[in-house]
DNA sequence: GACTTTTACTTGAGAAAGTCATGTAAGCTC
DNA sequence: GAGCTTACATGACTTTCTCAAGTAAAAGTC
């Protein structure tokens, strides 16, 4: 258990890099055609992984399912992601990334990594990072 | 300069990170009467620091001044917040929080501080996470 | 196997938060 | 001090989100 100090000292250095990241972010926006809230959706709308119902996409963005359905809507009208019934399941639906998706998520992402302050911690630097980040990540909820 | 894919990792755990701590605070928002731009507003108020101009909060929170505007009046209204003309230049104000405010925002990262998952991490190992995010927010800009 | 309950999504209304345009007042420049 | 810039306030508007209600499918109950 640590001191409290030294939590709230780190707990601000995450937020505030956060913070960067979504400044980054934000500023790539318009260059890619895309608000803030889709780029959100699209960033956890991960290809090589299962497709994930509507329902667990509202539980990751922390916000109400019917956010979900209409980002969905405006993800299709651009044509960067399809509604997909689910196979077994019939209430459920799965949001997928059409190849256009992909593709404008790859781009999101690679620019953010490019600028991101991030990008000066050398690989091993960020190998040590990742591992701590990761069992703080794993603590249940 | 890291591999891209390296960096895109350490940037989904930041981003991961910073979601469970919003996460955290967000469910604890209600028993501090407090909304969630509120409580973005107050985090960044540290009473120890020299008090800031409205348009300083504005960058740090990348919004609109007028935002900012809008939110004191909500601090004031609440009775944590004051506007203060700034000694020096007529059309500067700075925003300080009153003895009460100081008091709610403790509660607010101590609250964030306990829950949060980076308690998880000893002392020792805080330490060398805060010396790495330093150095990546050390960057300009 | 029909009946109720639960779960997943959609839809539309409404609230909340943020931006933009405009106005006012104070500092700065010359 | 005339003109320009900067800082904040105000009001109209847009965007985003939530909440309540509705539909449809699955699961549980008898």
């Amino acid at each position: 258990m640590p001191s409290s100090d030294i939590t709230a000292h780190t707990l601000d250095q995450v937020v505030q890099l956060a913070a960067r990241i979504t400044g980054v972010m934000r500023d790539g926006l318009e260059e890619l055609d895309l608000t803030e809230p889709l780029a959100n959706l699209l960033w956890i709308l991960d290809p090589a992984a299962a497709p994930l119902p509507l329902r667990k996409l509202a539980l990751r963005l922390h916000c109400d399912p019917s956010n979900i359905s209409q980002l969905s809507v405006q993800l299709e009208d651009k044509g960067l992601g399809q509604r997909r019934p689910h196979p077994e399941d019939g209430r459920v639906r799965t949001l997928v990334l059409t190849e256009r998706g992909v593709e404008v998520r790859t781009q999101l992402l690679d620019l953010v990594a490019a600028r991101s302050p991030l990008s000066v911690l050398g690989d091993a630097e960020q190998h040590r990072l990742q591992a701590m980040l990761a069992k703080a990540l794993a603590t249940p909820r």
